[in-house]
DNA sequence: TTACCTGCAAAGAGTTTGCAGGTAG
DNA sequence: CTACCTGCAAACTCTTTGCAGGTAA
């Protein structure tokens, strides 16, 4: 399957009809080697920058919401001014740098195993999240 | 020390006088056995359910704000629309209750210890936070 | 008295919504 | 053709700021 074509099957498998404005999107997320952490105004300047045809805000945050919904974007669990986003939506863990406010991924295996000794009576466990913070030495 | 010593002291540590609206803030925020997670409006509420006089919103963050760079308030990481303080300062972790948003701590004893096998050259870890999202079991 | 504080309202920032015109199927 | 989609602007929510009058020390 080309990307272009597993592009317009995450868009369809999210009852979203592959427009050419969120084919724009979906190719600045998922057309790409590394996990990419986003918020909406990271990705609205890539795509202001990469075409000339400006899409509208709403648009992306439409975009965005549904994609998430559905699973093929994982929002990210850090206090910030602006909402972070994921394409990478395994299950796994951030280190979040407080100079830069970059996030770089880390996984299990980086990790020793999490067990959780407590449980709430008749809830699941949906997740466990590690968040690192780092800083510079000084 | 009177526990509204304790909160005088609070705030003149952190290069506030103590006027009667900070004191009422902090009463409501320190003056109580369990630990309290909450939003700004959820401590707006409390306050104006509390006292007839009605403190005014940019009072509360200007005095939540300081507290928290003081080091008397923590922010928590959840991703919502609207910001998490805690009053336990403590390194500890929580469990979010997708159901309810309602957060609880839990700390090191509940958890095995967590090691990083990974590092970032010329960044010192300054937190390892664990996030646990559980939710209803249907 | 002086520096700090409060409340209000206005301003900002991020996000959502309503609607008229446009497009995929 | 019809249902869905887009862009724009207005609306909304949370948070911050400016300022005139008030209060702690």
């Amino acid at each position: 399957m080309t990307i272009e074509q597993e592009l317009v099957k995450k868009l369809r498998s999210s009852n979203l009809r592959p427009t050419k404005q969120r084919l724009e999107i979906c190719r600045v997320l998922f057309d790409r080697q590394k996990t990419f952490h986003f918020t909406i105004s990271d990705l609205a300047q890539i795509l202001n920058e990469k075409s000339k045809n400006k899409i509208s805000l709403a648009t992306i945050y439409n975009t965005v919401d549904v994609l998430k919904s559905k699973g093929h974007l994982k929002e990210i669990s850090i206090n910030s001014d602006k909402t972070f986003f994921d394409t990478n939506i395994s299950n796994h863990h951030h280190f979040f740098n407080e100079n830069t406010n970059e996030l770089t991924d880390f996984y299990d295996e980086d990790i020793s195993q999490i067990k959780i000794k407590k449980n709430i009576p008749g809830k699941k466990i949906k997740s466990v999240e590690v968040l690192v913070k780092v800083a510079n030495n000084n």
